[in-house]
DNA sequence: CCATCTTTGTGCACGCGTTCACAAAGACAT
DNA sequence: ATGTCTTTGTGAACGCGTGCACAAAGATGG
């Protein structure tokens, strides 16, 4: 039986080997002492409460360049996401394969969602279309939503959004990278400041 | 001149009016007792201290769906973001025009990097570039990468690697899904199991 | 069956970031 | 000028997550 100890998870991974055995601890007592963890089983375990054993079929909405992108995206089908559909308001790309699925017109949408039973939506619209699109998804019964369009969206109680911005990551790069080359030559009025950015 | 108070700042936030005063405090004094912030002012100090007010120049690499997406997202342009340059290793795509610059050939990298002093790279290329791509960039002088590519990259000392997994947030999205769906029929091990996600 | 050795699971202490609470500062009216 | 009122800036307290350190648990060998 393979297994692993805290220790070595928590060097591959850089952390504490005790944040790392606390950490498991919430999920169970599924180590042995003296031996380790199990691989199989951890992994199984892990995974289970991630929710990654499970199926979730999802819709995408907004079939541009970001949304083709993210249908042939690799690392959804190994993590349980299923793309149940892919939809555009756009008739011309109407039945078009994009990673192997017909683009669908945005008026399927609701039947496509309780045919499938889709609690998750991804939208890669245009800002002005992301609100308009929100409130079909969360009509026919979507609860949670990822949104990549630069809005806002507002949804009722209960339902999750998680809004991606594609250049925060590339702010804070070159936050730090500002830092890098500042640091000897910028006129500081007066002091140091600290840092307020995400490591 | 047009003020705003901790108060109305924290509460359109939806966050706390005392840190937020804290943390402005960082940048300097720049409130007036009694008034408020400046909002003019105040806006362009946070955008200085970010480095927003800076020109940032880009080289995007591996102009597929993403990268396409990516050269064509109206965010970056506002934030001080300028794209140097496409580049991708497929000689059909060179000349083609995406967002309004012509996709040139990854060999071009080193003296569109020297030329335009880029210090910061983007890799949307497949896993199996990735890491190349990179040797190239740092090698040319690139000091901060943005990784879309699923895998780890490894740099030298000095040079900053930020990597973005689209999937992560819909895992998230899909723990939480499943706490709302099962908190009433899934059998738990002993007792509740706590969250160990971000929020 | 006992001794030893390894590694887990966790109580406790420490440190850091958040929040409270208030003195200081400035605006504005009289 | 003086007093009042508003809002900042920050010292101090609080709370939570991280890391330390060790007892308990189980494996393994004699």
């Amino acid at each position: 039986m393979p297994t692993v100890s805290s220790e070595e998870l928590a060097a591959a991974a850089g952390v504490n080997s005790a944040k790392l055995r606390k950490d498991f601890s919430y999920l169970g007592s599924y180590g042995t002492r003296g031996v380790g963890y199990d691989v199989e089983y951890l992994v199984y375990q892990i995974s289970r409460e991630l929710g990654l054993t499970q199926d979730w079929p999802v819709v995408i909405v907004g079939i541009g360049n970001l949304g083709a992108a993210l249908a042939n995206y690799g690392g959804f089908a190994s993590r349980g996401f299923r793309v149940a559909a892919l939809l555009d308001a756009d008739t011309a790309l109407a039945g078009r394969l994009v990673a192997g699925l017909p683009v669908r017109h945005i008026d399927e949408l609701e039947s496509i969602v309780a045919d499938n039973q889709v609690s998750i939506g991804v939208i890669a619209t245009p800002a002005g279309a992301a609100q308009e699109v929100t409130d079909r998804l969360v009509a026919a019964g979507v609860t949670s939503i990822l949104n990549f369009a630069p809005t806002v969206l507002s949804v009722p109680d209960g339902v999750d959004v998680r809004k991606v911005d594609l250049s925060i990551e590339l702010q804070i790069l070159a936050f730090h990278e500002q830092r890098k080359a500042g640091e000897d030559d910028r006129p500081e009025p007066d002091g140091d400041v600290p840092a307020v950015m995400p490591a």
